[in-house]
DNA sequence: TAGATTGTTAATCGATTAACAATC
DNA sequence: TAGATTGTTAATCGATTAACAATC
């Protein structure tokens, strides 16, 4: 898979970090800005120069010494290393307020993700349509995942029913799941998670502001 | 404001895994369940028996040697080190799909924080009540962060205007901002942020899978 | 009692920061 | 050219893991 022999030596802080160097990038990209340096990157997003440049460093196609970086082929490398050019294809499971929101708001298609589904058990909702998908039956997801290659799973069903919804998932062939529940989910070792309890953000937040003075750390990402 | 002294030495990665223990264990605490060892939560955390008692380790009320972790007394321990019983004021900016989620789907409540206002610039949504709070202007929304005392501004707007929108925040004392825009805000240091930009996470969720034999992680949390 | 398991210190590992030669 | 800034190695710092005595 990592086409890239430096690739295997990302690490997990580094390529959490890269994902957001990315939007920074894309951000420059529309305001037309063509080359960023190491400080200019470090100072929008929180960290040092040489962080950044440690990051960068694992890229195959980075900068140019005393000139610092193309934005176009930086955020190319970027992609190229985080694998966005690898097509994946994705449902959403549970479509209440979390899981429309995710369907509207997250730019999926600009980033190799294909949202091919829309899963929910409510009747009311099963054929109402979401981003021009309509909306399935739970019971179709099994046979779903296994005909068309579903890699990922967006989870925002009820907490209660999360695990059981997971084990299914990943009997058919899920690979990875984004866990937007509560409960905090028994996966197999081949399966990757990423958690993301919105009230754990809060409540991390809210620590911070308690302790600004004490721990002083203006956190940098989730 | 830490109460107890030891609290200050609470590290950052340390904060994030105790707001993720809580959910455990009031998960434990549902199903009846008082007593957990360090082994058993670190099985569900999936991290080591040693990092969970080295985490625990610096709470004011921990465990038993030879018998383990009450789950209440350490939920409980927990919260008063994370600070949920100090009470804070927090609005929700920008009322599409995002922020309506939030306030549908987040228990502010349980966590000591008070969901007090919701704020809008479209006209057609002004008016509309959201989980019992009426939306509000946005023209509203200095005056109102003064006047009842808001530290918290949880950020769902459009990315476009989500720097122009913090800075009015901020100059109005708001202490925290949760993040959902892909804007890289630009804050004083005596405010406190976390991103969660939601792409970000499908993105390394994506990586995780590419790399699942040569990395192998499985990630912990957002 | 013996077994289990915490609290806590010490050792190891990994990530961040510093430094600087190379070079555009 | 001189100044800026990368690429990369080395040094430092901090977080995780190991170890074990204390004790329920």
């Amino acid at each position: 898979m990592p086409n890239n022999p430096k690739t295997r030596d990302i690490t997990t802080p580094t390529a959490r970090r890269l994902t957001e160097y990315l939007l920074i990038l894309e951000e420059l990209m529309e305001r037309s800005v063509t080359v960023v340096s190491s400080k200019e990157l470090a100072e929008a997003f929180g960290n040092t120069p040489s962080q950044v440049r440690q990051d960068l460093f694992r890229l195959s196609e980075t900068g140019r010494v005393g000139q610092g970086y193309s934005t176009g082929t930086l955020a190319r490398s970027i992609r190229e290393t985080l694998g966005t050019h690898i097509a994946k294809n994705l449902v959403i499971v549970g479509c209440g307020m979390v899981g429309r929101a995710i369907a509207a708001h997250v730019p999926f298609d600009r980033y190799g993700l294909n949202l091919i589904g829309m899963f929910d058990i409510n009747p009311n909702i099963i054929g109402e349509t979401i981003e021009n998908l309509p909306v399935s039956p739970i019971e179709d997801l099994g046979d779903f995942i296994e005909r068309r290659d579903v890699l990922i799973a967006s989870l925002s069903v009820p907490t209660l029913v999360a695990q059981e919804m997971t084990d299914k998932l990943v009997a058919r062939g899920v690979r990875g799941v984004l866990n937007f529940t509560r409960a905090r989910l028994k996966l197999p070792a081949n399966v990757s998670v990423v958690n993301s309890q919105m009230i754990c953000q809060f409540t991390r937040l809210g620590f911070m502001i308690d302790h600004f003075d004490t721990v002083g750390h203006k956190e940098k990402s989730e």
